[in-house]
DNA sequence: ACTGGCACTCGGTCCGACGGAGTGCCAGTA
DNA sequence: TACTGGCACTCCGTCGGACCGAGTGCCAGT
């Protein structure tokens, strides 16, 4: 049904639409790109893609531009990931060098998300679930108020106060801060959960109910994973979308806005190396219907941290957001991995 | 030169502009607000204001509308903060008591900045420079690594990490730990760094390098009070501006991005208690002239800890703007000063 | 000191004409 | 059979003119 040729002219369609924003006919279509046959010829293979759901006319005797079915077929078939240039591959890799902490490594990789692209970049910090335990600190504010913090291999940081009953002793804090870490040191999130449970019979009545409440807390911290955090960066980008700011802009800026759809976004796309493009109507969110979301894993080879990706128009230039996303998110890896 | 009657004009022209966001006349002035004199009066009192440059013509012909000396005339001379109802202050308390940590106030409050005043609000995170060292962690990475962790009075954490030359021993970690929080506890941030001068010279010859280091790296996170970190939401709220996105809203939204220019623009209007407004071109950036930006210090009564407030067009209700900025920002104050 | 009236200006809108880009179809050709 | 050139047609965008209405400034009158 779909011949060779076209699919060359999709795909031209598709280049020529991303490179102007208008409607493209056959004659132009032609003058550019040198397809070797004539205006009429594209006509009749535009017919046929148009039969197919691929193109569509904006208005009659308009120009064809893709449908959401023909960047999807772009993507899948008629284009490869543009790697980055040298010159851009060095820029990330010192940016992101420079960071000093878990915070500044997100804030950074946002920055350059949306600036290599020219998009709006979307980061979720990584995730408690997968990363493991390293230290579990036990400090005294006042005499009935003890600090936790909890400090994971990715080298995120959680803080809780926990109120005591009763007046609590230096001896006590540090019998706590040290059976806390035997016990969990190491482990994963998820398993350090039940580990908990059998902490408090540990201590003598009299402290059980501060290392009850201590417990507690932790395991709503383990738990208050569902509080995974997200950066947002770019959204001046959102220019290039419509000129009708209130119907074109303002809602996908208002889905900008509301992490929790954002996580559920990223949240599907977890596998580690592989780029995830949603477009369009794909996109689980009305408000989002006229944008395209790339996103991938990024964290250790074998399981992902976390996902980051962009967010943009449905007429992007896939190719290379492609390739920047994906370089950007082995970068971060690469920095995670050595702290 | 300008009697009460021609301040009441200007009143009811900027009361009308903000309500309609179009240029007023001066039939359309005496239907809704009763003057008590006719249309030709008012026209005289509107040639003398625009005259005196509070009031000006988008084109011959058309209704007037405030300039920025206007509505600097109007917000210090006709109006009066708008006190916010109670079900909105209800509705503030009960959300921000729902924090569970600094950050979390902070997000709350830009959350709820946003909503009330339906425009862009800005928080900055409460600054170390005020606040006082509440903890020092000295944890242990891996034999050649070590975490410090920074508790302040104000719930702040700061993490760094520290590459050790030689093996690092647990007690001499403890020592560490020991050491630095008898010296720095309870200190403000200023005069902490002067104390950990002397630090290293405690220890003993083998250990001096580690100590220094330590130091060092404390000092540069206290310096780095520069970081000044700033959470920005609501930016959906920016459709109010013009129809042209290009010219209108993207300026505005990319300096909402530079949180530098933000740092500045809120870093100025630091007394606690006290509401800042700045209109249009009284903002030292270009970009930010279409702009107001009512801001106000929080933390305790005698000094500020940072500084809120929103951003908004010239053509804002300020004495509701200005109602609910002040009252957020107590609110604010009241959470932060009980944990 | 205020008011009513009047001539004037000018932006916004509606309408019809027109040009251009693009299409679909069909007959012709390799 | 597959491509091409040509032709009639559609329809959007723009441009110019006419018109309406809102608003103004000014002046003479109370």
């Amino acid at each position: 049904m779909l011949d060779d040729r076209k699919l060359d002219v999709l795909r031209a369609i598709v280049e020529d639409y991303v490179a102007t924003h208008e409607p493209v006919g056959s004659k132009t279509l032609v003058d550019r790109h040198n397809l070797g046959v004539s205006p009429a010829t594209v006509r009749n293979d535009m017919a046929a893609l148009e039969e197919e759901g691929y193109i569509t006319q904006p208005h009659t005797s308009a120009g064809r531009i893709p449908t959401d079915a023909g960047y999807r077929l772009f993507v899948d078939k008629l284009s490869t990931v543009k790697p980055l240039t040298a010159a851009e591959k060095r820029a990330i890799s010192t940016f992101l060098a420079g960071a000093v902490d878990l915070d500044d490594v997100v804030r950074r990789t946002v920055r350059l998300l949306a600036q290599v692209t020219r998009q709006v970049a979307i980061v979720q910090y990584p995730t408690l679930t997968r990363s493991t335990v390293r230290h579990i600190e036990v400090v005294t504010l006042s005499p009935h108020r003890v600090l936790l913090v909890l400090i994971t291999s990715t080298g995120r940081i959680e803080q809780r106060i926990v109120e005591a009953s009763g007046e609590v002793s230096e001896q006590l804090v540090g019998d706590l801060r040290a059976r806390l870490n035997e016990a969990l040191a190491g482990q994963r999130m998820s398993e350090a959960a039940t580990t908990l449970a059998g902490v408090p019979d540990l201590f003598p009545h009299e402290h059980r109910p501060l290392a009850a409440a201590v417990v507690t807390t932790l395991l709503e911290t383990l738990a208050n994973n569902g509080e995974q955090r997200i950066a947002v960066g770019g959204a001046a980008n959102l220019t290039r979308y419509g000129d009708d700011f209130e119907r074109d802009v303002k809602p996908v800026l208002e889905a900008l806005e509301e992490h929790v759809i954002l996580l559920r976004l990223l949240g599907e796309a977890t596998h580690p190396q592989t780029l995830t493009v949603r477009i369009g109507h794909e996109n689980p969110y009305e408000e989002l219907s006229t944008t395209s979301v790339v996103s991938t894993g990024y964290g250790s080879k074998t399981e992902s941290l976390a996902t980051l990706g962009i967010v943009g128009p449905t007429h992007m230039d896939y190719p290379s957001t492609m390739g920047a996303v994906r370089a950007i998110a082995r970068y971060v890896s690469q920095i995670l991995a050595e702290s």
